[in-house]
DNA sequence: GAAATTACCGACCGACGGTCGGTTTGTCTA
DNA sequence: TAGACAAACCGACCGTCGGTCGGTAATTTC
């Protein structure tokens, strides 16, 4: 079981980077398998082999898109001790990141209405929702009780703001804006 | 031009209302106009006179929302003086009657993906979006450099807190933890 | 070398959104 | 009030799309 599982991962990894870039181009409900057949230069009845269906390419394309996304976000956290700017540092990365049109349209757009949110949310928690959770509870700024509600706020509203960068607002000012968000949550009174 | 006119408007209405509720129910995939078809009674041709499309029909739908919450909203923040507190009631009151299904879905899930990003940001703007701004305005408490991106960030916030008590969370922790979220943001050191 | 497994093929299907030529039914005006 | 006009409504038809299925070829396993 070698060249044969080779050509299999081969095909899947070639059909995975094709449909990313069209998803992203043209967001999922204007990506016809078709098109991914036909750049892909797979059968139909091949690409229906290795994936269950439109969904489950969309998933498979998420879920490669958000591995790739943390282990940027964790390489600009590294090395940083205090937690404080852990949060910060990963938060500014994640906007950065989702200045890509690719994580934009995929990540921030269509995954909860393409999966339900239900699975969208499970999903989230294995990735971006999952670090910054555990970083904003190392900063100790905030309540047990209201850690998981907060982490989930705090994460919608970096999303939102990455999404506003994304289509053409100000880079900086979006992240001296999102810092000084970040300073008032942090401040405890 | 009144007998031809109010048959029209009823029929648009009578879509409008089994559309709102398929759309809540099934979400916008998952309900075809074969359906609205059959539930109104409305042969396609003339579904088709009134409304541009489907898409055109969920803007419809999503539009007398959301123009139905601003009114609750408005009614819920009556009379109060104090901006911040005006703030915190109208908050509440949209985390409340974000718990209706209708306005989850609709509104929050399928909204965006939907219209696009673009025509979806326009729509809120006149609505939630609109509301919110003018409320965190008159609290002072934002930098006028800060105001359009906190507004955002926050509404997101808010918005992302609603779904998470229609799936299940706590009603009361999460009252209580927007209530924090939104005491610390105003609080300017 | 036979059996089993896997990659791949492409004709076909049903459902769906949307179109279009046409009919009916009020309304306005000459 | 007759006739032009437009709005409401009808339903057969179309193209596209996601998905199915019976089959072939190639490789691995026993």
């Amino acid at each position: 079981m070698n060249l044969k599982a080779e050509r299999g991962a081969a095909t899947r990894d070639r059909v995975l980077t094709i449909a990313t870039r069209l998803f992203a181009e043209r967001g999922y409900d204007d990506t016809s398998i078709e098109t991914v057949l036909q750049e892909s230069g797979l059968s139909r009845g091949a690409l229906y082999h290795h994936y269950a269906g439109k969904e489950a390419l969309f998933e498979a394309v998420l879920e490669a898109t958000e591995a790739a996304v943390g282990v940027k976000i964790v390489q600009a956290v590294r090395g940083l001790k205090d937690p404080a700017q852990s949060l910060r540092a990963g938060v500014l990365a994640w906007i950065r990141l989702a200045g890509d049109p690719v994580v934009q349209r995929i990540v921030l757009i269509d995954a909860p209405s393409v999966l339900g949110w239900e699975r969208w949310r499970a999903l989230e928690e294995r990735h971006s929702f999952g670090m910054l959770k555990s970083a904003l509870q190392a900063t100790g700024a905030v309540p047990p009780e209201f850690l998981d509600l907060h982490a989930h706020m705090l994460l919608a509203a970096v999303n939102e703001s990455a999404l506003l960068v994304a289509r053409g607002g100000d880079h900086a000012t979006a992240e001296a804006a999102v810092e000084e968000f970040l300073r008032r949550l942090l401040a405890h009174s």
